[in-house]
Formats: C-alpha cells, structure tokens, sequence
DNA sequence: AAAAAAT
C-alpha cells in the first residue's frame, strides 16, 4: 500500500478530476515514444502543470510565513510597539513610550514546540527507536590544541541550565550526538573551535547549546544605551538564507523560556520587520553577511557586545565570494577580537587553506574532527551513471517513473535535484512539470517568497521533486528527503558531499544518484576516492576515468591524498598527510545497506 | 564559469 504523491496522482487522473492532478493522464511518456507524443500531448499537461503552479499561493497562507514565524501573521499591528528595546539599550530613543520593564516583557512567548506535536501525531510517526548511539563508541575522533575538554557521554553531564535542558527534552534529544559530546564541553569551557562534522551530526546544537547557556548566565551585562542601536551578544553567520531562517527556528526552540532572546535577519525580506525585532533586543543574532552589512552600517545593529561568534559553513563563509565580507563583519567593524569573544566554526568539510584563512578569526583554538562511522555518508547509497548531456532529462524522467512505481523507501519520499545553473533549474523544472511531475525549483534568482514557496511545497510534499542550485546545497535539514540526483555535479568534491548530505539525516538512509559524463572529468578521481572510502560500488568505467585524471592533470583537487571529509587539523599536517587510519572504524556498515526506509525517527538534534 | 549574499 502506497501513499507516495504519485498514487494521488492516479488516483486524480482515475476520476475524481477536481483536485489538482498534476497528469490528467500519462504525461511522462518513455524515451522512445517521447517525440511522437510531445506535439499532442504537451499542451494539456503543460496547462495542468501552469494550473497547479498558480493555486500553490492559495494553499499557503501569506509569504513568508509557514515554517519561519518571524516574518507570519502572530505579530499584530497593535502591538507592534509594545516592549522597548531591551531594558539596556534602547532607552526609549526614537519615540518609544518605555511601558515594560527590562526585555521585551509584554509579550508572550510563542511556544515553539506547538507545531511539532501537531505534526507529530497527524504522521503518527512513533518510531522514536533511536539512532544506534553504540556505534558511535567506535567513531573515530580528533581532536588537537592545547588542554582539550574531555567530552560528556550525556546531557546531564553538563551544566547547561534547567530551562535549557527542558528544551532538550522537548527536542527529544536523548543523547548528545558524538560532535555534541565533544564540541559543547569545549565551548563551555570557553575555548575557540574549529569543528567538522559530518552533515546532518548535530551541529547546529552543538553551536546553540553552549552559546544560549553561557547568555543565561551572563544576562545581567550592561549594554551600551544607544537609541535604535541593537547590542546583540551572539552572532551566528550562515551562507543562505534559507539556512538562517532553520537556524533561527531550532535557536527558538532551544532558548524557549530561558530569556535570551534570538532573531533573525537576511535579504530578499522586508527590512522593516527585521528592525523591529531588533529593537525589541536581541541576544542572539543570526543573519546572512549582506543584510548584517547593512544593519551594520545603518548602525542598527553594533557588534561591540559580541561574545559569541558562529560559523556555520565555516568553509563556505570564507571561500573567495564570502570571504570579504566576512573579514568586514569581524575585523573591520567593532567585533571584539578574537581572544575577547568565543569563536566558533562549524562544517562538513574544511579544507586546508580554508583552515588557514580561519586561524586568523580564532585564538588558540580546539581543532575537532569527528569521523564517518554514523555519519550520513555511511547511510547514503552512492550511484554514479554515465549519461551524456543530451539524455539528462529522459533519464531522469526514468528514474523518477521508476521510482514512483515502485515507491522508493515504502513511504513517500523526496527527490531533491541538483543542477548547476538557475537557468538550468527553471527549465528543468518547467520540463518535469510539463512531462507530470510534480517539480518546484529554488534558486538566487527567484524572490524571497518563490524560494520559501518552493522549499515549503517540497518539504510537506505537494512537489516532491525540487530541482535546486547550490543554494540549497548546505546545511538545509529537509526530512524525508530519500533520494538526491546530481543531474549536474559540482566541480568540487565537498560541493558533492554537501549536496548528498541533504539525504541520509539523522540516522535514516538515503539515495544519491550523479549523472557523470565529459565534462566532469575533473570529479572522476576524487568521486571515485571518495565511494571507495564510503565503501561504495565504484563502476569500472569510473576508476578509469580517475585513472586517466590523476596525472592527466584533472586533479588540482584540495584534499588530493588526504584523509577523506573535514580533514585534519592544518596545524598538524607536515607534510605527511597519510591519514588514512583516520576514519577507520566503518569496516563494512553495520547500517545494512539501503533499502530500508526511514526507521528511526529521533527528531534532529542532527544538524 | 557558477552560485551565494543588500537595496
């Protein structure tokens, strides 16, 4: 019994008619017969799929709303003035009647967790059987620098405040994640970090926890009074929008009724809104580096209070397109430097020059690399095809057909596809929904709104397709995500883990699929390295490719040799980088191979 | 060459 999206679609074309079939009938048609049919039958889909395209707005309440209350309907105009800065900085510039006392005191908190339980009973998912935390007893870990903290086995272990540990189990975390055990207890003992982790392995967590319970304590600072001035004491950066606003959503959740208060800011969104908030205080604040710029230098926001500093993406954050703008934010506006405030770095993959760049943003730093076993690479069943350029689309089709008659992990799953261009991603879209399935795009040109849509109408499964760029490529926990297609691969091996890594979270297992041909010869050794690492089945043709690549000159690769993911401390590597021990553990699974469908089910303190 | 990120 199927309850994929590609049932209902039956089930409309069978009749029913009124519901917004996405195929009256057939429209993906084989390769084979695809040019007869194209002329006759393109228009009508073509209509059905404009028709569905047109009522998604309807469905969805106003913009920006859903998953992301901030910019939603639960603020009312008549209330929008209501708390005043927080207590310390504000000090009723600018016109504000000084009502409530200290922080944002009028308002009532909305709890975080409301949806979650809703949701939860309406999947009646409970099959909270836990990740297999045994085998995390095995993961290989590095750790380097100076005194390292040991790490914690619990959360009771650590100190972190009673309200912050009722949200852990709120979240139901049971256990700290194996980068969690080791990144909280280094952070609360007050230590920079450079930290990699696997995708989907609790990192976001690992950042918030000690950042919220160090505010707890330390609330009582003095800000400066500087009307319209926010004072915020924690900063987190990420590269994508998108990403600040999941960030922002699980900080919520975490800080729930502990005082310290979380907002968020990032282009494509009304301004106004974000300052608001601001003005009502701000504790922590995650942002993307343009719209902080501007706050910056609107001098609505100062840094000058920041205790905190987190990177998420670390490596994205200060690789060549971000990287002014990042040294702007920390080194050339009033951050305190490094040594008087915590820094924090955070990603799946840390090559070294990245290392290097990032050494200046931190003082005598923990170095923290937490290996593969558990990790999503072990749950990921890597595929790589040869298609040529010109068979993509009806290779796709293929595989999408395939897999909705045949479901692709018992219940319905995502597809989550990467192209490489925007212009791509809107024709392959329009292309799929031409030829019936159900596809929504995301990419840097498209509106605030049409990117939030698109994520939304892909998370709760109306298009379980989305055709993507890069920016939905990191750090996006998107649940239930089974398969991931490379119709276009990256030119970069950590683009590649970071996309896969979109699947296969929080202990469940996943598809990814890579379309390889000519024009990715560059990839061919490092892809092939990296399967065989991951005890995958690299196809003959691939090694030869790799083969051919490997004095051919394909490999100006970064981590060419080096040990596989996050990498080792650069400090340490002199020149000998044999690493291979290093992520040892793995030894053929233990997770079984894919296959199964999404078993566990312990919510994510995973990314 | 491309993507992301402010207006």
């Amino acid at each position: 019994m199927r309850t994929s999206w590609a049932d209902s679609a039956d089930n409309s074309a069978n009749g029913s008619g009124n519901s917004n079939a996405w195929a009256p009938r057939a429209a993906y048609v084989p390769p084979h017969l695809r040019n007869r049919t194209m002329s006759s039958e393109a228009p009508a889909a073509a209509a059905a799929g404009t028709a569905v395209a047109a009522s998604l707005p309807a469905n969805d309440r106003v913009n920006h709303g859903g998953s992301i209350p901030h910019h939603g309907g639960y603020f009312k105009a008549d209330n929008g003035r209501q708390g005043y800065g927080s207590g310390f900085q504000s000090g009723g510039g600018g016109g504000w009647n000084g009502r409530g006392a200290g922080r944002d005191r009028g308002r009532r908190e909305v709890n975080p967790f409301e949806n979650d339980e809703a949701e939860e009973q309406s999947l009646g998912e409970q099959e909270n059987t836990g990740i297999n935390f045994e085998a995390y007893d095995d993961i290989p870990v590095e750790t380097s620098g100076e005194n390292v903290p040991p790490p914690v086995n619990t959360f009771a272990e650590i100190d972190l405040g009673e309200a912050l540990n009722q949200n852990i189990q709120r979240c139901k975390y049971v256990k700290p994640t194996p980068v969690q055990r080791y990144a909280i207890p280094i952070s609360l003992a007050g230590r920079d970090l450079m930290a990699c982790a696997q995708t989907g392995s609790g990192k976001t967590a690992a950042f918030c926890f000690p950042i919220i319970s160090g505010i707890m304590r330390e609330q009582y600072v003095q800000r400066p009074r500087v009307a319209r001035t926010a004072f915020p004491l924690a900063l987190i950066l990420s590269p994508t929008r998108e990403l600040s606003c999941q960030i922002h959503d699980e900080a919520k959740k975490f800080s729930y009724q502990t005082g310290v208060k979380v907002v968020v800011a990032y282009g494509g969104a009304p301004i106004n809104q974000q300052l608001r908030e601001l003005e009502r205080g701000v504790d922590i604040l995650v942002a993307t580096p343009g719209r902080l710029v501007d706050l910056l230098e609107r001098a609505r926001v100062s840094l000058q209070m920041i205790r905190y500093l987190a990177l998420d993406e670390a490596d994205r954050m200060l690789d060549m397109g971000f990287e002014p703008q990042i040294r702007k934010i920390v080194e050339q506006m009033d951050m305190p430097p490094p040594g008087m405030r915590q820094t924090l770095l955070f990603s799946a993959t840390f090559p070294k020059e990245i290392q290097r760049l990032a050494s200046d943003f931190l003082a005598s730093y923990v170095f923290l690399a937490v290996g593969r076993v558990g990790s999503s690479t072990d749950l990921i069943a890597q595929r790589v095809e040869y298609v040529l350029e010109s068979d993509k689309r009806s290779h796709l089709m293929d595989l999408l057909h395939a897999q909705r008659e045949n479901g692709i992990s018992g219940k319905q799953g995502l597809t989550l596809v990467f192209v490489e261009t925007k212009k791509g991603a809107d024709a392959l879209e329009h292309c799929l929904c031409v030829n019936g399935f159900p596809a929504a795009s995301i990419h840097g040109d498209r509106t605030q709104q049409e990117r939030e849509l698109a994520l939304r109408s892909f998370k709760t499964g109306i298009t379980p397709i989305l055709v993507a760029t890069d920016v939905a490529a990191r750090g996006l926990d998107i649940p239930r995500v089974a398969h991931v297609v490379n119709f276009d691969l990256p030119n970069d091996i950590d683009d590649y883990v970071h996309r896969i890594g979109r699947t296969g979270r929080a202990g469940k297992m996943g598809l990814a699929t890579a379309f390889f041909n000519e024009s990715n010869l560059s990839l061919a050794k490092p892809l092939a390295d990296l399967m065989q690492e991951a005890n995958q089945e690299v196809p003959a043709w691939l090694t030869r490719y790799a083969a051919r690549a490997a004095y051919g000159g394909g490999n100006r690769n970064r981590r060419s040799g080096g040990s596989r993911f996050g990498g080792r401390d650069f400090r340490r590597d002199n020149s000998t980088n044999k690493g291979t021990d290093y992520y040892g553990g793995s030894g053929g699974g233990g997770y079984g191979n894919y296959g199964g469908g999404y078993g566990q089910g312990v919510t994510s303190a995973w990314d």
